[in-house]
DNA sequence: GTCTATATCCAGATAGAC
DNA sequence: GTCTATCTGGATATAGAC
């Protein structure tokens, strides 16, 4: 060993690939909570237990270090994704299959959803609950199902692959205002997750099953 | 004339209620495009014409007039909510009529549906898209519609109506990241709204029409 | 690589003249 | 009711020692 590095012992524990994490971690956590501008770099300093200079020697700017947390959830959500636990379609089953996996996958990855609604609407195009390649990835299970027969052939992959994160993202996006909705309205079931899943997988598999008719009046009772 | 009234015309065009009024549009708009932390009352003052102080004066605080300007939005939607042109609940049409004239409706109100968003990630249950009365509106239409025998009556009208909801406002908070998917795909098409509601209506209006048959395997070709 | 100290600017809010 | 001027704190970012 070198008198240099025997030095260098004395000086704090120096470990950049760690202090990197950590200060991502902090920073992804409070980005998520309370979006880019409602988070200083003094918040992620003391999250993170790393000095505000050393965030700006690692990362340059505040912005820059708000790209990198959302290059790496766009990395983490893509492998996550395709590490699911998945069915091959053989029937039907694997449509409702395929909501449900979703709409679990969504509640399970809430700060990359939080992330993504932020970036969203500060008009960054690049990170989104999609996310290109997983879009991608459900709407050709879908044709493939269509090409076999499984599924109506009608309507397109790709919107039906929008309908299908709509339904699940926007239930998680706005949860908290359902339940203060149902209660307000005097109920407040225990599943409430449970059902809605339930409900829209009923009409999202009738829906996908057989071709439109013609709408023509089909009045029950006479009026 | 008393001497006073003279005086105080020489002082600034006093009209504090267009003062308000100045205020409140120029903080909406502002407020919908960058989000709470991501406007100072600086910028409000700019765009209003009005001095920073005198906001202070009239709102008391930054927060205040925020809270102020939601308030405004709701009444604004919910006025124009109710006062929409619709149809009477007939036939099954009245479904598809139903989900269209929402779907155009979030296009038509982009500035209460972003300030919804933000409000929702800051933790604001009070403003939001389906706004109680708004949703209950819809869910009570559907109501009746199952009880005429118009609908399915398997599926609960209020998380039907959430469905509805999360077609339309989903697609209008991630257009600009569908527009970006197509092209990267290579198709841009020209009715790329109208494609996607029609899409949508065919499997939404086939879900609602049929109970829900067992899911059996039921294979087209033998595999 | 990591810290303390600091420069510089801008934020929300207030004082007080008119 | 409306303005100009200002207070005070907190923001990002940098300098420079170790």
């Amino acid at each position: 060993m070198s008198q240099d590095d025997v030095l260098l012992d004395k000086v704090k524990a120096r470990d950049p690939e760690g202090t990197k994490r950590a200060i991502l971690d902090a920073a992804e956590k409070l980005f998520a909570e309370k979006g880019f501008s409602g988070v200083s770099v003094r918040d992620i300093s003391e999250a993170s237990g790393v000095s505000q200079s050393l965030i700006h020697h690692h990362f340059g700017s505040k912005h820059a270090l708000y790209e990198e947390v959302k290059k790496r959830a766009i990395d983490r959500f893509w492998h996550r994704w395709i590490n699911r636990s998945k069915k091959m379609p053989h029937d039907l089953g694997f449509f409702a299959d395929g909501v449900e996996t979703f709409f679990w996958f969504v509640r399970d990855n809430e700060t990359i959803m939080r992330l993504s609604c932020w970036a969203c609407l500060e008009g960054d195009t690049d990170l989104w609950p999609g996310e290109k390649e997983a879009i991608e990835y459900l709407a050709q299970e879908i044709s493939q199902a269509q090409e076999k027969g499984l599924l109506r052939s009608d309507v397109n992959a790709l919107m039906l692959t929008i309908l299908i994160e709509a339904a699940s993202i926007f239930w998680w996006q706005y949860r908290p205002n359902f339940i203060k909705l149902f209660e307000e309205m005097g109920k407040s079931p225990e599943n409430i997750d449970e059902w809605y899943l339930k409900n829209v997988t009923k009409v999202l598999l009738c829906g996908v099953m057989k071709e439109t008719r013609e709408i023509k009046p089909q009045n029950n009772d006479k009026d």
